[in-house]
DNA sequence: CCGCATCCGTTTCGATACTG
DNA sequence: CAGTATCGAAACGGATGCGG
């Protein structure tokens, strides 16, 4: 089993190359993605990742552990259970789920039943529609009021990376200077250009500078 | 053949796990990253792939036309010539790129025999040296005085997605407003934060502002 | 139950050879 | 130059087993 210990690399001097080296094989960068949202358990992952099998779950995290990108952590008494967790590295893998996460919007067909919407994927896929190309220049708090749950958006002007300025959570905030009612789905339609705003069912409701902040962030426009 | 033509998918309602259908296998990003530098034809991909075989690159090059992501073109004689290159939606991906690029610098090892520094690969790494998060206010260019060559960056303060505000090429510029003297490696050491700038022979040479922009933009500073 | 390991058929990949 | 055909090897999909 552990026959050549050397992965099969590239041997490119890239850093690309590089990246698919540790990243390339199947379902690892789904389970940054799964650890990107927290620490989780084994039986989490496999829970989250349809179609994975055990054994293959166990190898890329052996893999993932070996490249600095994943830690197994110990959770202490009660419930002591061993958990998974990026590590400061793994976590700077954040911006490349990021641009993933932006460049597939335009691929995603509408929720069937072969894929429902599950919700634990829902923050990062709402973060992805908004652009760090137009973060304000003061923060602000949203909140999305949207057919599957409510989200609050929590948009800062520090940080870097860059999309890291952009926090997406579940539940309503305490105080929104901006609030969105509209389905994601229509959301969806309007980020990706195949609706105008104005054909939604989509509203908006702040101060002004706050709405023109939000629209320009998820890019809500009339066209 | 008796191919399924159905892909394997991952069949989540995620944009993520959406990309992953189509760039997930073995050598794709690495086709794209080919053709992100600008057309080529097959025969240039084969010879910049290494490792990777023409039945396998074929398939590739059809997946990722049936995807939208690449278009073949003929060029117009003389010199008639099928070449492959990026759709619009194809140079979506370059900040994928970028990204995957940032994240594998700190796996990146000094260039040996095995993985010789490609010449054509230098301007995308030098790239993923650059931090989208200290683009400047104002625009400026800057001269890599480099051991492997001359390299002219751009920085501009317009243009989405931000990562192509940075544009990198070979040679050297008209008029530069600031100019680095040193090596790629030991640049790649500082950046990564193994060695700090004063103990390189890297010398930057310009206005203060330039100056403090290009060291910014690299993140190159004293430890 | 949790956290894996073992086993086996199928698919994909690596490598060589060959063709319009 | 621009690909196809073929075949053994490795990786993956899928089910079951097993110690703590």
């Amino acid at each position: 089993m552990p026959r050549t210990h050397e992965r099969r690399s590239y041997q490119q001097f890239c850093p690309i190359s590089r990246s698919l080296d540790l990243l390339g094989e199947r379902w690892t960068i789904l389970i940054v993605r799964e650890l990107a949202a927290g620490p989780r358990r084994y039986t989490d992952l496999r829970d989250h990742l349809p179609g994975m099998w055990s054994n293959l779950l166990a190898q890329r995290l052996r893999d993932l552990e070996a490249a600095g990108i994943v830690r197994r952590a110990e959770l202490p008494p009660p419930a002591a259970r061993t958990v998974y967790e990026l590590t400061p590295r793994g976590r700077e893998l954040v911006p490349v789920l990021y641009e993933l996460a932006r460049f597939g919007l335009a691929y995603l067909d509408l929720p069937t039943e072969d894929q429902p919407l599950l919700p634990h994927l829902l923050p990062e896929g709402i973060r992805a529609m908004a652009l760090i190309e137009a973060l304000p220049s003061r923060p602000f708090v949203a909140h999305l009021a949207l057919d599957v749950g409510d989200y609050t958006i929590t948009v800062s002007t520090t940080g870097a990376p860059l999309v890291e300025r952009i926090r997406v959570r579940e539940g309503r905030p305490a105080g929104a200077d901006v609030t969105l009612r509209g389905s994601l789905v229509e959301m969806l339609w309007v980020r990706r250009g195949d609706a105008s705003l104005d054909a939604t069912n989509i509203t908006i409701e702040g101060s002004p500078r706050h709405v023109a902040a939000l629209r320009d962030l998820f890019d809500l426009h009339e066209r």
